[in-house]
DNA sequence: GCCGGCCTCACCCGCCGGGGTGACACCCCC
DNA sequence: GGGGGTGTCACCCCGGCGGGTGAGGCCGGC
């Protein structure tokens, strides 16, 4: 019931359409909701499921495999770490990513060892997160398995546990990496001031006012930009100007 | 005239209120207007001037002066190294930065023993020129003049002028430097699916199918993620996620 | 020299967004 | 055990957004 409400307010409906499932198990839910919430702003990952019971876990995976599970341990009680080893036995072609706290190298190094993929840290930002999902489960296609083989991408836990944040250091690599579109657009000077108003939550009569220009002027530049960026709202003109860069 | 027109379309009346004034001389338009467009995009530039003009440069530059000037170089014509020279000789406290060709080293170099602070690539990113721009110019109140002494940014004009672009190796330490604002703020995992879905342009009732929710479900947390993030706006919301680091 | 892109402004229109408010239920923390 | 945060849904309201279209002028490139 508990497990039921979670699942729902985690999973809709995103059927994804391309891009990668993932789960999370961790059993305090505070964990893995905090998790799925950065999950789910992430572009290569369509479908966030989390799970907080280690039966319906293994249930499920009798069924269905994600193309990434990130297993949340905790020293206090090894039930992560007990619950990783026990799915890797019973599916071991399962890519699985520990969600290690900060400061417990120990949990994350014997889960490796029993031959999980990698480690997160659980306080990674999305970026952090893209980059350890895509590394260990990308998927080119929605029907095709996750592409193997990936090197493993928690070799180094002394180092990288002394650092702010695991797998921290190559964020433009992430983007390299998660970027998939993106044919190279120009906006003019005024384009670009218009959109810089609507990330400032301007309305179009405020930006007017501001270049001394028309409402209706920042109303044909926002069509045009929208047109370039392939946007059909000024939020998503906005993300488009972030992720193709233009924007800071 | 064409001047007139040029300052017209780049200034509009944007009085800055905190954040930095940056001129750009460039005689070749297209370079200009490039590189200011990219300028308007940044959060601690505050207004940008476009000026192709020597003349009118230094007549300006006897009246007013900018936290950052932009100089553009071009091998071909000596004249971008020779403004920069003389705006130098007769205003050496105005923080020059060259822009140079990504191939042109020497006029940079020049440039720099002239007493430019530094260079950019006239093809940097936005994310680059914030950091070169406040690096060199940052104000940290209106009425006070650039904050000095800075090292100089543009010393080894070899290394940098060999990777892709100038100054492109740290954009997380770009992120810590422009940063002001952000009092950590945590979204829940529904007002995360609700925020990615605006960013993908999709509209309330659409995310609401999505996810299996009633449209006024979707509004009510909109209603609760804008006032967490501050926004007024989907637009502004989706900014401030991005700067936040909560989506990629 | 013409064509295309950009800048500017205008008018019409339909619909969605965002604010306000109320309500009920669950969950977690104090 | 109660309060605060979250999740869900509903109704009303209206202002602004976005689309379509037209039009004149300037500038740069083929």
């Amino acid at each position: 019931m508990i497990e039921d409400r979670t699942r729902a307010a985690v999973n809709g409906g995103a059927h994804g359409v391309g891009g990668s499932t993932v789960w999370v198990f961790d059993e305090r839910r505070r964990v893995r909701d905090d998790v799925a919430s950065r999950l789910v702003a992430l572009p290569s990952v369509a479908r966030v499921e989390a799970v907080g019971d280690p039966a319906s876990l293994l249930a499920r995976l009798a069924t269905r495999q994600p193309d990434v599970l990130l297993v949340g341990t905790q020293r206090a009680t090894d039930s992560g770490l007990a619950v990783a080893t026990q799915v890797l036995r019973a599916h071991p072609s399962v890519p699985v990513l520990v969600l290690g706290a900060p400061d417990d190298a120990e949990s994350v190094r014997a889960a490796v060892a029993a031959g999980a993929r990698g480690y997160l840290r659980w306080d990674a930002s999305p970026v952090e997160m893209g980059l350890g999902v895509s590394r260990v489960g990308l998927r080119a296609e929605p029907g095709r398995p996750h592409t193997g083989p990936l090197s493993a991408v928690g070799a180094p836990p002394a180092h990288a546990f002394g650092g702010s944040t695991a797998l921290a250091a190559a964020p433009t690599t992430v983007r390299a990496a998660v970027r998939v579109d993106v044919p190279a657009v120009t906006l003019s000077v005024r384009e670009m001031q218009v959109l810089t108003g609507m990330s400032q939550g301007k309305s179009n009569a405020q930006i007017g006012r501001e270049l001394y220009l028309s409402e209706d002027t920042i109303k044909t530049h926002a069509r045009r930009l929208f047109r370039k960026l392939g946007a059909k709202d000024r939020a998503e003109a906005v993300a488009s100007g972030f992720r193709r860069g233009m924007m800071s």
